[in-house]
DNA sequence: AGAATAATCGGAGCAGTGCTCCGAATATAT
DNA sequence: ATATATTCGGAGCACTGCTCCGATTATTCT
């Protein structure tokens, strides 16, 4: 990789990271690059699309929220695990105002740059998952993609100016119903 | 209102409910002047803003699940009637496809043509949530706002293509989890 | 009937978007 | 210093929401 190259990819991305940070996923791109003082071009090339972008952006959260979960379902009971990861996951995707829909389409769409951040993450909560059904503390009508769809709705409330104020709440009640004791 | 007003007012309701159909709550509205052969001014004066539109579309399922939270009030236990209203609820938002972010925004927002409408809702099933708390029969930490926003998420989660199948089921989880019995 | 009027129509126009494409600029290797 | 390969940057296309206003037409009045 050329110099200049990494110059313009490091500062875009942290351009990006203000810009997602003030309007959420759905930033103008051209802002991005503008603000960057790059031509759209040079932005296009680097992130060819939108979740390329939102991927680099978030796959260092998307890596420690996977890695925690292994280390919790190693650390503590099945059921705190859980209830801590949940917590942890929908405070991670709240990270960037209105990814969850890019998320939650990205999961079935292998093309897509988030795929497989999402994929490995649901892998991740469903181990969590298995291991407290396993001991009979969770509901066992449930699989990796419920919670994952769980997870996203949480933070998709989160991400509402008209739910956000409870949707801490609306997590204890949910998780509640995932844990059967 | 002119004769030839209200003609176009109508061929443009019914252009709208198939665009909509097809395209989900984002659908061009200069598509659906096309399509309507109507002119794009046209379509804004009787339509000023996107949600009214969608409220015109919207208004009698609206009004008739309004009308049903009552009736089931009356008619059922406590506990079926918000079991079914939920149900009925869900499906009712589910009917436009990505009409649940607007719907949330518009809680919040006096000035939008969904307002009314969705506060009309959110107290409808304020009441058959208050009614199961009084018996006990329904957790007594949640509100007609938390019902609303838990309404809200189950409807965005059968939008999803990736989440569309499971939908039915986690509403019964989440229902589970609102009903303390 | 014919004319005056008021309501309605339709689309040009503006500012913005995502995304592509390619001539110009430039870092690197020789 | 020259040649080459990479990178740059923005013009351009097709689309969007939305406004504005001259032209058209339904209705009313004489």
């Amino acid at each position: 990789m050329r110099a200049d190259a990494k110059k313009n990819f490091d500062h875009l991305l942290a351009t990006a990271r203000d810009v997602v940070a003030e309007h959420g996923a759905d930033a103008s791109l051209r802002d991005v690059a503008r603000r960057a003082d790059v031509g759209l071009g040079t932005l296009y090339r680097h992130f060819p699309t939108r979740e390329a972008l939102l991927d680099a952006l978030l796959r260092s959260t998307f890596d420690e929220l996977t890695a925690k979960a292994d280390e919790l379902g190693k650390t503590s009971s099945p059921t705190d695990a859980l209830t801590i990861w949940l917590r942890d996951c929908v405070a991670g995707a709240t990270q960037i105002r209105g990814i969850t829909p890019l998320m939650m389409t990205a999961m079935e769409d292998p093309e897509s740059a988030l795929h497989a951040s999402c994929v490995t993450m649901r892998a991740a909560g469903a181990r969590l998952l298995a291991r407290a059904q396993d001991e009979g503390s969770a509901r066992e009508d449930l699989d990796g993609g419920d919670l994952f769809a769980l997870v996203g709705a949480l933070a998709w409330l989160g991400d509402l100016p008209a739910t956000a104020s409870r949707a801490g709440h609306l997590l204890e009640v949910v998780t509640s119903a995932v844990l059967t004791r």
